[in-house]
This record gives structure tokens, C-alpha cells and sequence, in this order.
DNA sequence: TCTATACTTCGCTAAGTGGCGAATTATAGG
DNA sequence: CCTATAATTCGCCACTTAGCGAAGTATAGA
């Protein structure tokens, strides 16, 4: 129960839900989270360690950047088959495919550059 | 995005998650609920205009008694997705198990008589 | 029509949560 | 080393939300 908990709740925020969307196309660093969703680095590090926590991705250090990604296939079925649902039943939303749009742009700039914006 | 937010946070609370296992066994009137979870009637009713917002229930009137049920053939995929989602995770978890037993004493009162409690 | 009852709505309070900036940690590079 | 930078942690504030009791609505039954 703990476990749904944690899973329900890290995904009843927009900005988190948005977060997955993104990492379904691919593996992204912070500060290319920071530049989709608009926020204050502090921010989307406090939604990463909620969306960590709740198992929904894994992060790898590289460096100074910290890349996640969404939870594989060694992840909790639970884990696995929420995803399935935030992604299916978002597939052809309005709000993803203008997310999707940024989202591209941002992935075409230099991530070194990014920050530093 | 937006019905799908709708459910995320209507699934964001224990008490509403519990509502939904407890609605799987069968059908339930909202004085069932209330000895269920021993919250306040207002509280309680709460909960289940968030649930049925979010269509993740449907109410049906007789006499002085409202009957929630889990939403139906109906009800759209996302909303059906969801509640599979919910019922086959937590299918058996201790937590469940608990409140499997207190709802079978539960449902044995005459609903009537739980009302005047 | 009057009362009892099942539920909802309203107004309030306490706790939780999302947001930010400042301070901190860790690593790459001079 | 020393600095710059990517990210996190901390402390704070504004807003939301879960909880309650009181008041309101609607229906069954005397």
C-alpha cells in the first residue's frame, strides 16, 4: 500500500507527469528538465527525488550531470504498469504534443549550453 | 491532461484508495463507507464527489440511500485503465486484507441500522 | 405536515505541498 | 589548489487539501 501510495502521489502533479512524458522519447539531464518545465533548479530536483523515490526513474551520475530516465524493466510490475497507464492515456493529448515541440529544441541544444543560459 | 490529473489526485489519498478496493467486493451506500474508514460524514462525502469528479465511481439514488459503485463498461479508457491499475496492484497487500475483513462485518449490519450508530 | 434520517454543502482550521532563493556538495578544468 | 558549474538540500512562504461540526437538502414514514 506504501508502495501505490508513494506511486499515486509522485504522479498528482502536472510538472511531474509532464517529467515522464519527456523521459518516454529519451534519457535527459536536469538542467534539460529545468529548461522544459521553466522552474527553479531546486524545484525539479525536489520533483526528481519524488518520481526516485516512488521507484517511476533511475538516474545515473555522469560527471556533474545526472541523467534519468524512466524505471525499467527490472522496476516493480506496479512501477511498470503506472507508466504504461501516464503514457497511454496521454499519448495524443494536446498538452503533450506542445510538450513535445519544446521538448525538441531543447534536446537540440548543447546541454553544456543549456545551463549556463 | 486535465482527466488525467483528475484521476492522479482523486488516486492521491489513501482513504479515496480505499473507497475503490472496498467497492470491487460489491456495491456500497455512503453510512457503509463511514463505518468503513470512521471518518466524519462530511469528510467521507467529500472523498467520494473527488471520486466521482475524477468518474472512477458512479452514485445511483434510492430513497435516503446514495449507492456508489466502481465505474462501469462506460466509463472511458484512461478511467478503466486506472482502477484496473489500483485493484490488481494492491490485490494482496496486507492493508487490503485488514480492510477486506472489517467491510465483511460491516456489510453484515443492516445498513439501517449502521446509519443510527 | 411534521419528524427522523441519509447525505451534501459550507465555513473553518491544521497539516501538507509546490514554489523560490541561499547555502551546500561534488566534480571538471585551469 | 582554486574556480566554475551541475545538482541537491535547507529554510521559508503561499496555496491547497483533509479533516471536522453546523447548517442545509431531500426523502421515507408517522
Amino acid at each position: 500500500m506504501r508502495d501505490i501510495m508513494a506511486i499515486t502521489k509522485a504522479l498528482a502533479d502536472q510538472n511531474r507527469v509532464s517529467i515522464l512524458l519527456a523521459l518516454q522519447s529519451c534519457e535527459l539531464c536536469v538542467c534539460q528538465i529545468i529548461a522544459l518545465l521553466n522552474l527553479a533548479p531546486s524545484t525539479v530536483s525536489k520533483h526528481l527525488s519524488i518520481l526516485r523515490q516512488a521507484r517511476l526513474v533511475e538516474d545515473r551520475k555522469e560527471g556533474r550531470w545526472v541523467h534519468y530516465r524512466l524505471a525499467g524493466e527490472a522496476a516493480p510490475p506496479e512501477v511498470r504498469a503506472a507508466l504504461a497507464w501516464v503514457c497511454t492515456s496521454l499519448a495524443d493529448s494536446d498538452t503533450v504534443q506542445e510538450h513535445r515541440r519544446r521538448l525538441e529544441k531543447i534536446v537540440a541544444v548543447d546541454p553544456s549550453k543549456l545551463c549556463s543560459e
